[in-house]
DNA sequence: TATGAATGAGTGTTCATTCAT
DNA sequence: CATGAATGAACACTCATTCAT
C-alpha cells in the first residue's frame, strides 16, 4: 500500500506522542492497524494483535492512542483527508458537471486501487454497529461532494446544458450513490461480487469501458434534450 | 417488527429441531437476533444474551443453530427470501421498465419501513469482515434485481422506449446502485444522516417527492431522446 | 478456618448460581478469597488467582459473583452475619452492662481467633480507598452494637448501678472503641505490634489478663463513686 | 492543607536528589501523592499519575524516590514526625495524666482537621496488606504515646489521684484505643458514619462536647474513688 | 429435548519501572 | 539532573461453545 502520511486537520484521534515517535514506527503501527481493520472488521480486531505484529509493546500503543476506538478513528480521519484532497482537486479542475463527473470516476477508481483497505474501513463504519464511532467524525463527513455536485449542476442549468426535470439535490444524490457503490466495487469482496453479477465476470477488468458506461447513464439523466 | 416466518428455500441454516419447536419459541428467538445483530454487529452480538433475551437456555440455542454464525445466516437467509418474494411481485406486475423502477422504490421504501432492521443486518454483511459469512449465502445474493433490470431495458429498448446509447448490464448497475443506497438511506442511521446532507432535513420526511426524483432522473437516464 | 456458611438475610451480593454449586466449591471459593482478600487487600488482590486457587475456571467465578466488588461484599457480609449472631447472642443472655462488657470482649477474642482473616477484612473496608463498598452495606454496618451497650447503659443508670456523668451514648462509644481495636489487637499484625509495645511482648499471650484489665477500667469509668 | 516541610530523622526513604530539588517541587509532589494515596489507597495508586499531576516527568519522580513504596513511607514518615512533635508538645506542657488526656484529644482534633489526608493514609497503613511496609517503619511507630501515657498514669497512682485497680499498661492502652479511633472518626467516612450512629447527626458537629464527655468517661476510669 | 453450569482463551486497558537522550 | 517514550506482565471481565443432568 502507498505510504500513509499522518494528517491533522480540525480533528485528532491521537496523542501527541504519535507525532514524536520515528516515522518508521508510525508508518508501521498505521499499515498493520488498517490491514487487521480491513481484514476483520473493527470489533472482531484485537489493538494487543496489531501492537504485536507492529512489533511495539501494547504499552506503547496505549501512548499512541487513548483507546482502540481513537486508533481506529485515526486511521479513518487520515482517509477522509486523502479523500478530501482529491475531491478538492477534482472541484478545481472540473470544467462542469459532465467532466466533473468523469474525474470523480477516475478519482475513485484510483483511490480503490491505491487504497482498497481504506474503503473497506469506511464500509464498515457506516455500518449501524459503529454508529456511535461515526457521530465523532461528523462534523467530517460527506460534506464536500453534496456541496460540489450541487454546484456544478446549478451551474449546468444556468447554462443550459442540464435540465432541470428532477431536483437539483436529488440528482446529486442519485449520482453519488452511483460513485459510492462503484468506489465500493472496487475494493470490497462483497461489492465486488455483486458488480460481476450485473456486468459479468469478463468484463470486470475494463474498468474504463465500465466508466464510459456509467458516464454516459450520467449524462443521458443530465441532459436537456 | 411485522411477524418473520421461517421460511426455507435451497438454503438451510438451522437445525430440523427449530422447525419443530413451538411457533412462539421460534418468532422470540428470530425476534431477539434481529434486534441484537442489528444493533451491535454481528461479532459485538452475544448469542447467551440472545438466549438469556429470548427466554431460552443456550443449550436450546445450541440445539437450534449449530453456531452464531448459522444463526445468523438463518436470519439473513429469511430476509432474502421476503425481499425475493416482494422482487417478484414487482416482476410480474410492471408492464415495463419505467413502472418497474417506480414499483421497486416504493418496495424498497415498505421493506425499510416494515423491517428497518433486516436492512442494517445485510449492510453488515457486505462488510468485509463477513466476507467468509456471505460466502456461504452467495449462491442466493443478488440474483434477481440484475437480471430483472436487464430484460426490462432490454425489452425496453426493443419496443423503442430505452435508448441504446449505454450497456443494458451498466444500466442495470447504475440503476441498483441508485436503489440500494435508497433502501439504506431508509434504514440505518449513517445513510439517513448522508440523505438529510443532500436534500435537507427538512425534505428527507417527504419521502414521495423524493422517489418522484429519482424516478425522472432514472427516466431521464432511459428515455430515448 | 472455621467452616464459612453462605447466609443471606436482606443483602445479597452473590448471583443465584452461587448458591446451586456444590457446597464443596463454595466453600473453596469463599475460603481461598479471604484468604487472598486478607493477605493482599481489596485492590492488590487478583480474581483470577482466587479462581485459580480455588480451582475453578474463571468463567465460572463470574458466573457467581457479577464483579470482584461483589464477592467481596458477599464475604463481608457473611462475616457481617456471624458478627450479629454472637452480638445478639450477647445481648440475649446478659445480665447487665458489666456482664455485656465481659462477654464482649469474650465473643471479640472467639471471633479473632475463630475468623481472623475476617477481621483483617473488615479493617480494609474502613479504609478511605473502599469507602465506595462500604457505602453499599451500609444498610448493615454497626447498627447493632450501639444500641445495645446503650439500652444496657441506660438500664444501668436507672438501676443505679451507672454513674451518669458523661452522656450515655459518649460512653457507648468509648467503650466500642476499646473492643474494636481490642478485635484488631488480636487478629491484624499492626495492631497486634502496637498492643505488645503497651503491654509488653511477654503479656500478650495471657489474653485472660488483659481482659480483666480492660473490664476493670470500663467498670471503673461507669460505676457510681 | 497545611503545608508539608519534608523531614528527616532517623528514617529515610527519599533519595538524596528529592532534598536538592526546589521547595516548590518537593512540595508540589508530597502534597499530589497525599491526596492520591488517601483517596485511592496505596495499591490503586499509580506513581505515574502522580508525577503527571504534579507537573513532573515520571523519570523525576524516579530520581527523588527508588519506588512507590519509597514514596509513600517518605510521606508517612513526615506524617509520624508531625504527630511526634505535636505528641512531644503535649508530654512538655501536661501536668499531669488528666491534663495530659485533655491535651491529646485537643492534639488529635487540631490534627486531623489540618491534615485528614494523612489520617487516612495512616489508617490505610494498618491494613494486612500493608503490614510489609510497615514494618519498614516499625522503628517510629506508636512509641511515643505508650510511654507517655504509663508514666503519667504512673505518677498519678503515686500522687494518689490515679487508681491502681487495673494494670496501669492496661489503662494506658484503653485510653489510646479511645483516641486512635477519635482520631480516625474526624477525618475518614467509615468512621465519621460510625461516630454519627453512636452520637447521632446533629452532635457530630459539637466535637467539644464530644470530647467532654470522652474526658469524663477516662477520668472517673482513672479517678479514686 | 432442554437446561444452564462450566470452560478458558481472549479482550481492552493499566502501571511500576527502565533507560536512551 | 530531567525527560518521557517504551516495556510487558497483569488486570477485570466476556463469550462461543460443551456436556452432564
Amino acid at each position: 500500500m502507498t505510504e500513509i502520511i499522518l494528517r491533522s486537520n480540525q480533528l485528532k484521534f491521537h496523542k501527541e506522542t504519535f507525532e514524536k515517535t520515528t516515522e518508521d514506527r508510525r508508518q508501521k503501527v498505521l499499515e498493520v492497524a488498517i490491514d487487521a481493520f480491513a481484514l476483520n472488521g473493527y470489533n472482531a480486531t484485537s489493538i494487543n494483535d496489531i501492537a504485536k505484529n507492529a512489533g511495539i509493546s501494547i504499552g506503547a500503543m496505549y501512548s499512541y492512542f487513548a483507546s482502540k476506538e481513537d486508533l481506529f478513528l485515526t486511521i479513518i480521519n487520515n482517509a477522509y483527508f486523502l479523500m478530501e484532497e482529491i475531491l478538492n482537486e477534482v472541484k478545481e479542475s472540473s470544467r462542469d458537471i459532465y467532466d466533473c463527473v468523469e474525474r470523480m470516476l477516475s478519482a475513485s477508481r484510483e483511490f480503490s486501487f491505491q487504497y482498497p483497505k481504506l474503503n473497506q474501513l469506511y464500509l464498515d463504519l457506516t455500518t449501524q454497529a459503529l454508529a456511535p464511532l461515526a457521530v465523532r467524525l461528523s462534523s467530517k463527513l460527506e460534506r464536500i461532494t453534496p456541496r460540489m455536485l450541487c454546484d456544478f449542476i446549478k451551474a449546468g442549468v444556468e447554462e443550459g446544458i442540464v435540465n432541470d426535470k428532477a431536483d437539483k439535490s436529488v440528482m446529486a444524490y442519485c449520482i453519488d450513490n452511483i460513485f459510492m457503490l462503484y468506489q465500493f466495487s472496487l475494493s470490497s469482496d462483497y461489492y465486488k461480487e455483486r458488480l460481476k453479477i450485473f456486468i459479468g465476470e469478463e468484463k470486470v477488468s475494463e474498468v474504463k469501458d465500465l466508466e464510459k458506461g456509467i458516464v454516459s447513464f450520467i449524462r443521458a439523466a443530465l441532459e436537456v434534450k
